[in-house]
DNA sequence: ACCACTGTACCGGCTGGACGGTACAGCATC
DNA sequence: GATGCTGTACCGTCCAGCCGGTACAGTGGT
């Protein structure tokens, strides 16, 4: 069934920023989806099996963020930057656990991570003509994204530095 | 002997981007330090020391990074990015060997590494006035670190993001 | 000068436990 | 009774940490 499928990426999601790559195990993956280990590896055949499915999914993801980014009002500058600094946002929680996985031997999330970061540039490059600009705007939320992964995130604060930034994207 | 300490510890981090924490492993760390595995558990008792020894080092370098940001005669704007846009400098890299610690169960990297990101906060605020200015500036930097732990920077290109947010941080 | 002893630095084999993966038996539903 | 899915017992591997040992540089008593 694709619902479990969905349900183990799902607390795989919920499990990594948690615990990290090494605390999600095949089984707390699995106790996690309310799955038993067998049930999960009859889904994903292997651990690496598993990260791939949810990095393919983050991907899947992306694009219907950029969608949204276009059909955004604003030309889309604000609606990323707030989805960047919402980190109760299911996006935002899938694009951090995706970080952790930076480094696992399993999977190579570091490209994954670069392929999304490139789509999110070119949507970003689409509504904002200066190229030097539209940069800023992305590094600012690559910025906001650091932040979050840490923990060190006022959203109150930051809607001031997001606000001057849609400001300085529509003279 | 401290030297060998310190050799061991900068096997860690340069062990880190490569494999990743999971690779990691004592035995790879000591080989990589010419060091035996008892030789490394004589100086850091387990892996947990070993990993609270490298965070412990990077909060010193910080700072030092900072002081190097308050002697410069930008008023260390510029010295910041810079930093955090040249991957091959020995603190940018001891910096994206801390990220990739998030998430191990050894430690709590993301607290050390929000407490990195709180002092540079500060730095950047003593030199830059408008408080939301100044926090821009830093989440570019931030966004910096990001790129440059999936490895997708440019950074000639990124020059002129910097020599923009350094023009409008001096009017 | 010599020896007994102590502390420091380092080495490498061993083991117990955790974890990924396999095998297989059970159990629905069709 | 076949298929899709689940649960569980088990195996092999890998690794952190332990431990017995080596080398050697003091140190101090004689």
């Amino acid at each position: 069934m694709a619902e479990t499928r969905d349900r183990i990426l799902d607390a795989l999601g919920t499990l990594l920023p948690e615990v990290g790559p090494a605390g999600a195990t095949l089984e707390a993956v699995a106790a996690r989806a309310e799955v038993s280990k067998g049930g999960l590896l009859y889904h994903f055949g292997s651990k690496e099996a598993l990260f791939a499915g949810f990095l393919a999914r983050l991907e899947e993801a992306t694009a219907g963020e950029v969608e949204r980014m276009r059909a955004s009002a604003d030309h889309g500058v604000e609606t990323y930057l707030r989805i960047s600094s919402v980190t109760d946002d299911h996006f935002t929680r899938t694009f951090l656990s995706a970080l952790a996985l930076i480094g696992t031997a399993e999977v190579d999330a570091a490209a994954t991570v670069a392929r999304v970061l490139a789509t999110y540039r070119s949507a970003v490059e689409e509504c904002v003509p200066d190229p030097v600009l539209a940069r800023l705007v992305q590094l600012v939320g690559d910025g906001l994204y650091l932040n979050a992964m840490v923990g060190s995130l006022d959203p109150a604060e930051d809607d001031h530095v997001i606000a001057r930034i849609v400001a300085m994207t529509r003279p």
